[in-house]
DNA sequence: TGACAACCCATATTATCCCATGTATACCCA
DNA sequence: TGGGTATACATGGGATAATATGGGTTGTCA
């Protein structure tokens, strides 16, 4: 299974296009190729999902995996309910289909542009099943939490075996 | 199941291309067939995973064994959490996927350099499930480190006799 | 007609592939 | 056992393809 991973900043031109990183458009097409009967319609595989991050000054987007991840999600939640109700315009109310151009650009619209920060650069971050667009200075100081938490909670998940070189780097680990 | 052994030092040519250990690359190769369905495609089987260590001035990597030890780390936690999503940018988006050319090699991003402080020449030290690259001085004093603390710490688990102290290191047959 | 978006093309930089060379090790044969 | 050869490996360099990015042109909708 494809997974978007590692980051890469980006500029944003003029227009307001940015490419998606190779590696992530690759992990989206044959995502789209996958997801449905096998459309190979460029317009289908080319189009991503874009929405403000819930928590974050972010854009999270992914392809079609990700929009039957957020269905999954919602179908598991009484109908009805305030909560679903809620969930649903957070996550879907403000959900933009981007299509990828020929050169495998997007078009960041204004207001997603506006929620993450971003003006002349920014960075596209995998997660996984999706992948996070950041302004590069405030996603700097994000990774570094984030590397910092995950180095305060190793020991909590270091527990499923010699959970492997850091534990042996461990030793030397006094370096640094 | 093969592990990675021993400390192998090698050049950074100047387009920023290294060797793979030739032990190490087997090692890969292996993994990468039996990880999944047997995909005998190069581009599956030539990928390594790469990090900055978290608590170290040198690189992790490993092949779709660590891949699939990062999967399941992040299994464990719920789908759009704050946990989730911090652990996944420092997870997956501090990974390179770097691939390996026709003659065993691989291109170091100027970041990842950068982290590991690495310029001419870089050692890999085989650590079992995964491997660290090195700065081949830092490492010699990280060594030294390791040993004399393991040498101190020989009491607490010398019941067992065989302790053979030299962890991985002395092991090595260090060349170039 | 004007603004905006989609499309096409040009280009520089970077990565990928392919081949050549030197060297150390393993192998073979006398 | 000694000499010679073959093989595998690390490393260097050049050619080629991929990618990011800038600019221009056409089409579309208000």
């Amino acid at each position: 299974m494809d997974r978007f991973v590692s980051t890469f900043t980006n500029k944003i031109d003029a227009k307001g296009r940015v490419s998606i990183p190779a590696p992530f458009r690759a992990v989206l097409e044959r995502d789209a190729y996958s997801g449905d009967g096998g459309s190979k319609d460029a317009t289908k595989a080319g189009g991503i999902y874009c929405y403000p991050s819930l928590d974050a000054p972010a854009l999270d987007a992914g392809g079609e995996r990700l929009a039957q991840k957020i269905d999954r999600l919602l179908a598991g939640l009484p109908d009805y309910s305030d909560e679903r109700d809620e969930l649903s315009v957070a996550l879907y109310g403000d959900v933009q289909v981007l299509s990828i151009d020929g050169d495998g650009r997007i078009v960041l619209p204004e207001t997603l542009r506006a929620h993450a920060g971003v003006d002349a650069q920014i960075t596209f971050v995998g997660l996984g099943d999706k992948f996070q667009m950041w302004n590069p200075e405030r996603f700097a100081e994000r990774r570094e939490a984030a590397r910092a938490k995950v180095h305060e909670h190793r020991r909590l998940f270091a527990s499923g075996g010699r959970q492997g070189g850091d534990g042996g780097g461990g030793a030397g680990g006094e370096q640094a």
